[in-house]
RNA sequence: CGGGAUGUAGCGCAGCUUGGUUUAGCGCGCAGCGUUCGGGACGCUGAGGCCGGGGGUUCAAAUCCCCCCAUCCCGACCA
């Protein structure tokens, strides 16, 4: 492509709105433009990149023999009633009427939809299993959309479903599609992890994430450097640390409880500051209510922090925080304590907690804290369990070595699904004994237009992006330092013309302007290898070739281009 | 939805506190001419603004007051 021809703005200033490199430099280098919050144009250069990622994830999802469709965005809303999620999926989902008030949706996915199908047209085993999908725009009114192409209202995605008659076949798919998205990942050169994960709205009993290493990121995992053992932050287990020492020891003895007057102070860290105690050998008390307005406190050391996500799956409840202003039960907010604790309120404590001698609690009293407090001599406990989120210096539950926190981008999540939608939507077939079933499902999506937000994330540096070879726009950029000598030009018409010839994704920067915005576009953009046609050309029939990713330098007479490309690319 | 902030030329910003020398500025970018020409060159000339929108206060509003809108950040929430 010929720079002067082409449309491709870029800015010289990160855009003043813009809070993480990907982001200012997505906008910088002209690969996408702001439309509205959350909403965003492809401009020419986005929009390669973007192709580049399709092909790459196409490829691999027809290797791993999934077979390509497209659904419709626009989806009537019958089908979304019939899955219970016409109302399950709230306010994310853009609704709009036709003419004449009937109801649909723009699409957040397509379980609806590809359940519908199969509805249609899978009738028997004989036409399991399969997995379909599609690469196609997403719609989904974010809370707060954000960070650029990391988070957006409408967005690009791969999508892809199967339906198998038996859990074995979907297990299969599941890997294969699990391998399938490490050889993407792996082919664009992005740094991952693949962790456990809750399955949220989608549904499903199994699930996993692939995260996009990335300060930036949105998403907390827990790592064990050890034996692998990788989970969401939110569902992560640990053996906390400190359980059996610290100043709280088995050994002790346990003191005579005592109330202490603590005027005004309701949180750990100024109760540890008063009392003069770490804040692990206080026990927080965490009042939660479900929907019926049932009461549940849960017991958590107050170095760490409940996780609610955990309490709720213990209880198979929706759980909130107690409302500060509701008053109930006599409860003393901010002096709770498991001792003296209203009987009808189910106490339960977390796994951290065990061990500790002679902690602070709350008094159940206004103004009152109590020490040396012991288990079980001064509470029972309904149950133990693991509540809390993991903190630092706690260990593997599967191998003892010290975890690791690290945050990323979630850019792919694969779902088993089983029977939850082909059986709200009848979408059943004829098995083999004879008998009717309901489809076994699974889905499997990955973010394509996230993926160049989390290449440019991982790979940039204060000049510009950096492209992994797999994506990048142009491989060479082809330079004239000037347009005013015709020797150049001439030059560099013909380099253009043979590297077209040699089938490579070639720039040519023809535009009369000075060598140094050349240069620094260049960079901006992240083009791998610089053609450079200058003084040097004129003198000694010489072209330069400049590397993006390091300092590295080479000249070639301008007949050795072939080889230097064949050579590149066998290097590859 | 709660908390915080911002909105002035295509982009980045100053001016607002204390209303009037502001005919609304600066840098970059953009157009023309000339000189430059291997890491965002220089000079001259020029185009480009309902100061986010509406209402008010005032002799006078970018500036003060009220309402609305948009955008960003934190939180809640979220494949």
């Amino acid at each position: 492509m010929k720079l002067s021809e082409f449309y491709m703005p870029t800015l010289k200033e990160d855009p003043s709105d813009t809070e993480i490199p990907s982001h200012a430099l997505s906008l910088r280098a002209g690969l996408i433009r702001k439309i509205a919050s959350g909403v965003y144009s492809f401009l020419p250069m986005g929009l390669k990149v973007l192709r580049k990622i399709e092909e790459i994830i196409r490829e691999e999802m027809d290797d791993a023999g999934a077979i390509e469709l497209l659904l419709p965005v626009l989806q009537p809303s019958n089908l979304w009633e019939k899955s219970g999620r016409w109302n399950e999926y709230g306010p994310v989902l853009f609704r709009l009427e036709d003419r004449n008030d009937r109801y649909f949706c723009l699409g957040p996915t397509h379980e609806e939809l590809i359940t519908y199908l199969a509805y249609l047209d899978i009738k028997s085993y004989k036409d399991l299993p399969v997995n379909l999908y599609q690469i196609q725009v997403k719609f989904r009114d974010e809370i707060r959309p954000r960070y650029g192409l990391l988070r957006t209202r409408e967005f690009i995605m791969k999508d892809a479903y199967s339906f198998s008659a038996n859990d074995s076949d979907l297990d299969i798919i599941y890997r294969k599609m699990h391998d399938a998205y490490c050889r993407i990942l792996g082919r664009i050169g992005l740094k991952y992890r693949v962790v456990a994960a809750d399955t949220g709205l989608i549904g499903g009993d199994m699930s996993h994430e692939f995260i996009v290493l990335a300060e930036n990121g949105e998403e907390n995992i827990v790592f064990c450097p050890e034996c692998g053992y990788s989970e969401n932050y939110d569902m992560a287990k640990s053996k906390s640390s400190n359980v059996e020492d610290g100043e709280g020891k088995k050994a002790d003895k346990e003191e005579s409880v005592k109330e202490v007057h603590t005027p005004g102070i309701t949180g750990v860290d100024e109760l540890a500051e008063f009392l003069k105690v770490k804040k692990k050998n206080i026990i927080k008390t965490i009042v939660l209510n479900d929907d019926k307005g049932k009461i549940y406190a849960f017991l958590v050391r107050g170095d760490r922090e409940l996780n609610l996500k955990k309490a709720e799956n213990y209880l198979k409840k929706n759980l909130e925080f107690l409302e500060k202003g509701k008053k109930a039960k006599n409860l003393v907010m901010g002096y709770i304590g498991p001792k003296g604790l209203d009987n009808d309120i189910e106490l339960y404590a977390d796994n951290s907690v065990k061990g500790l001698r002679n902690f602070v609690t709350g008094a159940n009293k206004k103004e009152l804290h109590l020490i040396n407090v012991n288990y079980p001599r001064d509470f029972k406990v309904k149950s133990w369990g693991d509540f809390a989120y993991p903190a630092r210096g706690d260990t593997c539950i599967k191998c003892g070595e010290k975890l690791e926190f690290e945050k990323g981008m979630e850019i792919g999540h694969i779902f088993k699904l089983g029977c939850k939608y082909s059986e709200k939507m009848d979408a059943k077939f004829l098995d083999v004994d004879g008998k009717l079933k309901p489809l076994i499902m699974g889905c499997y999506g990955i973010g394509v237009s996230r993926i160049i937000a989390a290449a440019i994330e991982q790979m940039h540096d204060d000049k510009g992006i950096i492209w992994p070879d797999a994506i990048v726009p142009y491989m060479i950029n082809v330079i004239t330092t000037t347009e005013k000598n015709k020797k150049l030009s001439e030059a560099g018409d013909k380099i253009y013309k043979k590297l077209k010839e040699l089938d490579i994704d070639v720039l040519y920067d023809d535009r009369n302007i000075s060598a140094g915005i050349k240069f620094k576009d260049s960079d901006l953009i992240g083009i791998p290898i610089k053609f450079i046609i200058g003084k040097k050309f004129i003198d000694r029939g010489l072209i330069d070739i400049e590397y993006r990713k390091d300092e590295e330098k080479v000249e070639i007479p301008i007949d050795s281009i072939p080889e230097f490309i064949n050579k590149y690319q066998s290097l590859k």
